[in-house]
DNA sequence: ACCTGAACACCGTTCAAGT
DNA sequence: ACCTGAACACCGTTCAAGT
């Protein structure tokens, strides 16, 4: 529900209604200088983060195609040109909002780690894929931007999604390294550590994508169903690749 | 390799170079009339066929955010209005384009699961996701078209992509229906059927939009190792679901 | 140093007018 | 019945000119 499946119509010809009361900022003072906030001055002074917020808002809201350089110059209460003073282009203002999605996620899963014992390298290795879902699932816009091929190889390491780039590897490294851990305990079936990662990783990643790409009415899987059967895939896919009949240690059993 | 990863930087104020041979379409004669065919008649004569056909080249050349109804027009040789007598909207175009795809994916399918026989379920489900990892592989254009959300509650059963409907609920319908064939025959170490179909759908599903997402290579997947591993993965899900420690019968191990 | 406003080359879509 | 050509409301991006 937190975005229509298609675009809005464009509806052209017809000035958009309402929506478009953006014209003064509600930014209020906030300004370094102590003088009256009342006219709004010609230098904006923060206008680089006001373009992500706006582009990060508009994200959650519509979804990432519908994001456009001159809304977010409208909402940040500027000309159409202006960001281009801060973005070389479109695709590095989205590049910018990925990374501050990717920063909120690495955040949460870093909570849901700070909650497994570090010796227990496949409980870790569920409570990483648990929090990837989750999080995509509620954020399917700001999940959908940071899945998005076009904005990675932005030039490698160029400043703007290097962060991105390194929380994402960081992510790779773990995985990897939780599953080489429990390998080595004996708990898993196989010892091909990178085939399970990447496995893995395509179920969540599909999963999250079925969810975002509207598939799951289709797949008879109501509203409700969706997250906990989220759990209930990721642990099938445990007990697949783990040693033994049981359920992975550490959850409960589905009633 | 087939199309760049950003969408060509449309590089304004410059007229695009060359590509622009449009002109005249090449389709020589064909055209029912037995007149010379060197004056291209006022009426096109199968305009709306032309039309999908080149937004089908263009979403396998470019990808499908690259697709504009001008283009196809232009490709077609006929004015920028004139689709809009065929198509009520560029994604009523894009349903055609997606409706063609499902047609051939649904051919290869099909051909794959000749070669099995019926009283094999297990073979046949695996049969299914092989065929659909190795087209989504080799077609990630018409991959994502299909895949599109946006395209499929396009209204439900309008007539435009109810093709697309009924073939996809084929799919589902099957494999729903030879899981719970392997069940009844005591092959699968869950009961829960729907469980089993929703993950291995989402990890075909996560396993195609990496590589159409170009997640690949930062998960260290070389370009060769990509169709292999495919198949792997696959076979590292149906032996977690499979009773028994064996292999899925019917594959060779691999080495 | 940063922003405006007008421009250019696109795009989707409509619609009168042509054939 | 189908197509053209001009139009409108967008969009990304550039650039001289303003502050």
């Amino acid at each position: 529900m937190t975005r229509p499946l298609r675009p809005a119509p464009r509806s052209p010809r017809k000035p958009r209604p309402a929506v478009a009361a953006h014209k003064a900022p509600a930014k209020a003072a906030g300004t370094r200088s102590g003088k009256a906030a009342a006219s709004k001055p010609y230098h904006h002074g923060d206008l680089r983060r006001v373009l992500v917020e706006a582009a990060f808002d508009l994200v959650a809201e519509r979804g990432p195609e519908t994001v456009s350089v001159r809304e977010a110059a409208r909402r940040a209460g500027v000309s159409p040109g202006a960001p281009f003073r801060h973005f070389e282009s479109r695709d590095a203002l989205m590049a910018a909002v990925a990374a501050e999605a990717q920063r909120r996620f690495r955040q949460e899963i870093a909570t849901a780690l700070a909650a497994v014992p570090a010796d227990q390298p496949l409980r870790r290795f569920r409570a990483l894929g648990l929090a990837y879902l989750r999080w995509a699932m509620r954020n399917p816009g700001h999940f959908e931007v940071i899945s998005d091929g076009r904005l990675f190889d932005f030039d490698a390491a160029q400043g703007e999604a290097s962060g991105l780039k390194a929380d994402n590897a960081e992510i790779i490294d773990m995985s990897a390294q939780w599953l080489a851990d429990a390998s080595a305990k004996g708990l898993l079936r196989s010892a091909d550590v990178k085939l399970m990662q990447i496995a893995g990783r395509a179920l969540v990643y599909g999963y999250a994508r079925m969810k975002a790409d509207g598939h799951f009415p289709r797949w008879g899987v109501g509203e409700a169903e969706i997250e906990p059967m989220a759990e209930a895939v990721l642990d099938l896919f445990l007990a697949g690749i783990a040693k033994g009949d049981g359920p992975i240690k550490g959850r409960a059993p589905r009633a």
